[in-house]
DNA sequence: ACAAGCAGTTTTTTT
DNA sequence: AACTGCTTGT
């Protein structure tokens, strides 16, 4: 090892001159963490031991001992996550917490990118495939480079599209990914193979970026360009990255190469709470962290400050039955509270019925609507509820499910503006030109080739090598794409025209419920004033994605601050006095994909950890005994394996019973009533 | 030859 | 709700 000199710096605050008085806010864990001197150190922090306020507190305390903002990069899993950070820090302190660099790792590269895409040879205008514009470039490959085989069990482009990105993100081979998956398509891993190349071609031709992109182009620039690398890293006088857990081989790649001038790197995770695996996440990546880094620091927090012993006592029962066993017993100085309870409802609609009321009620208690939270598996599981809810007037957003830039309206009119931006962007041309009468795969492929070899990018159309029969809408459409392209119009005002000129379109093509797709391009372009630039606000679409259902909440701002509905995935990192988790089934969670991978299944155990530690106070887990399936009609479903002989100390058994004596004409309530014996092992009263 | 419409299947979790 | 395969219509 290199000789090391360290730099008095006796002109630095100490402690005791701080603004923050950081010993008396902090436990001696939090504080020896917030107080870290330089290099690397790693945090193993469990769920609800304040891991988000000791990072809050860490980046004021290096901007109090003279660190300039701009030079800490604070690395977090969603845009949500970091702008709270940031602004809880400058609350803390002051407005220069604000200018702490941040975001996803996706984020952070894209910046990088949108700067150096030329040393790679991208344009700098390129844009952004998600995952189903991938999807569609699979498919225009597949046929193109004749990989198709007209065999039935060929995968779906989706399909494709996940063993290509599961394969990039895990730094494996097609032929791995496909054998371990997906054993089912083995017979075509050269076709995937094929299509994979071409996938790659046809993106660099094209201008195009995918997810994986940003992290892997990144990594590409560093090593190929050991002077931008340079420039960047010797910006990043601290990185700080939270959910160390989730990150995947190119990100803990990227955590080293921006820490290489400074080397100072604190990364922050709990392996217990990692569930990103079925992206390329590994956890292995903390075990691997010390041996990354020579001389690294481990750091614990394991006081828990948010659930209740009880609670408590359910998770680490969760985690005890994992066969990787965690070394990991939260503990809490927290009174008792009430037991978890465990409520089988007779189906779906008695699940809302029950989780609803107990909202209400839990309200007229004096908890407020935003303090509790539903959870579930998968984002359809809340369907029920939803239509509950409404019913009952509860507001709420839900995250996770359905985004915003995901449903098919708003892809359009994006389509049209990524078509301005990037002429090159053939899977945008194609969606926007199939939108027309008369106009299929075909034609369209045939227009897009023309646009290509007559530079079609002015959006000008002389000659006519086309049929009379779409030969006006495709004047239309040029005509809109050059308004759009001509003005210095704001983004609104760009959407605007895009709109006026799709308005027909879209009631022809959604003819069935256009109504509620018109109200969301409405909020939508209400929304896009926010944004500067057209290219900016393509990428933030892309990587902020904002949930379709946020923006009805949008315009009665003044209501009652909203329930939260969340995917157990969307909700890491967060915390609510009570929690409801839904569909706890046999199937849901553990998903029914995972059964049979020990390792996806245990993934499927630390989720459901991950909603039990989600709760300060209450905590309910529910599922409905009886499934409706499209064809076999009814059938009995399970609850999860993982809920399957939990002693009754940890997880209160209860029963729903459906009210008998009418206290109100039109009461429909459920009443929750002891059965049997009050101390009787097996069923338990609910508060009402 | 190609588009459009219909019927039947298939759907995790996210940047 | 979206994708695939099939049939019909231009």
């Amino acid at each position: 090892m290199a000789r090391q000199f360290i730099l008095q710096t006796d002109d630095d605050p100490t402690l005791d001159q701080m603004q923050i008085p950081y010993a008396e806010e902090l436990n001696a864990q939090q504080l020896d963490v917030v107080t870290f001197g330089t290099g690397a150190s790693l945090v193993v922090a469990g769920a609800g031991t304040g891991k988000t306020r000791t990072l809050i507190y860490r980046v004021a305390y290096l901007v109090e001992s003279g660190v300039a903002p701009e030079q800490i990069v604070l690395l977090t899993f969603t845009r949500r996550a970091a702008n709270e950070m940031l602004n809880r820090a400058s609350g803390l302190l002051d407005g220069r917490c604000r200018r702490v660099r941040g975001g996803t790792f996706h984020a952070f590269c894209l910046r990088i990118l949108k700067q150096y895409a030329s040393k790679l040879g991208f344009p700098n205008n390129f844009t952004m495939l998600d995952a189903s514009d991938s999807a569609d470039v699979i498919d225009v490959v597949k046929t193109s480079s004749g990989a198709e085989s007209k065999e039935k069990r060929f995968p779906r482009k989706r399909t494709i599209q996940s063993i290509i990105s599961s394969a990039r993100n895990k730094g494996r081979s097609i032929q791995d990914v496909v054998e371990v998956s997906y054993p089912q398509f083995v017979d075509f891993t050269p076709q995937i193979e094929t299509i994979f190349e071409a996938y790659e071609t046809y993106k660099k031709v094209h201008g195009l970026m995918d997810y994986d992109d940003l992290l892997l182009y990144t990594l590409k620039l560093f090593s190929q360009e050991p002077g931008v690398l340079r420039e960047v890293a010797s910006q990043n006088r601290h990185v700080l990255v939270d959910e160390f857990q989730d990150t995947n081989r190119a990100q803990a790649k990227l955590v080293k190469a921006f820490s290489s001038v400074f080397g100072n790197v604190m990364a922050v995770g709990d392996d217990a709470q990692s569930i990103y695996r079925f992206r390329g996440a590994d956890f292995q990546n903390i075990l691997s962290f010390p041996d990354e880094y020579v001389g690294t620091q481990i750091l614990r927090l394991e006081h828990n400050y948010r659930s209740t012993q009880h609670i408590l006592d359910l998770a680490n029962h969760l985690l005890d039955s994992a066969k990787r066993k965690y070394e990991k017993r939260l503990f809490t100085d927290r009174a008792e509270g009430d037991l978890p309870a465990l409520v089988p409802a007779p189906d779906d609609r008695f699940e809302s019925r029950f989780v609803s009321q107990m909202i209400l009620q839990f309200r007229d208690q004096g908890i407020p609507l935003t303090e509790m939270a539903v959870l579930f598996r998968n984002g359809h599981n809340s369907y029920d509820l939803e239509v509950e809810l409404n019913k009952k007037n509860i507001p709420f957003v839900k995250f996770g499910g359905l985004k915003l830039a995901e449903a098919a309206h708003v892809k359009d009119i994006l389509a049209h503006l990524k078509v301005v931006e990037n002429p090159q962007d053939a899977i945008a041309w194609n969606r926007i030109l199939q939108l027309l009468e008369g106009v299929g795969p075909k034609t369209a492929g045939r227009i897009i080739d023309w646009v290509e070899s007559n530079g079609g990018d002015q959006f000008i159309l002389e000659e006519r090598p086309f049929s009379a029969s779409y030969i006006g809408s495709l004047r239309a459409l040029f005509s809109t794409l050059r308004a759009v392209k001509k003005g210095e119009a704001s983004c609104a005002e760009q959407l605007e025209i895009i709109l006026e000129y799709y308005a027909p379109i879209l009631r022809r093509v959604y003819y069935e419920d256009y109504p509620k797709r018109e109200q969301d391009l409405e909020h939508f372009v209400g929304l896009s004033h926010t944004f500067t630039d057209r290219g900016n606000m393509l990428s933030s679409l892309a990587l902020d994605p904002i949930e379709l259902t946020a923006i009805d909440q949008q315009p009665e701002a003044d209501d009652e601050p909203p329930l939260v509905l969340s995917t157990i995935h969307s909700a890491k990192g967060l915390e609510f006095k009570v929690v409801f988790l839904i569909h706890a089934l046999d199937g849901v969670i553990p998903s029914g994909y995972s059964v049979g991978d020990a390792e996806a299944v245990e993934e499927e155990l630390r989720l459901l950890y991950v909603a039990v530690t989600r709760a300060a106070d209450q905590l309910f887990i529910s599922y409905p005994m009886v499934q409706f399936r499209q064809f076999d009609g009814q059938y009995f479903a399970n609850p999860s394996r993982f809920l399957a002989n939990i002693s009754s100390d940890l997880l209160e058994p209860c029963t729903l019973v459906e009210q008998t004596e009418n206290v109100l004409p039109a009461s429909d309530t459920i009443q929750q009533i002891a059965d049997g014996s009050p101390n009787d092992a097996g069923t338990a009263n609910l508060p009402f």
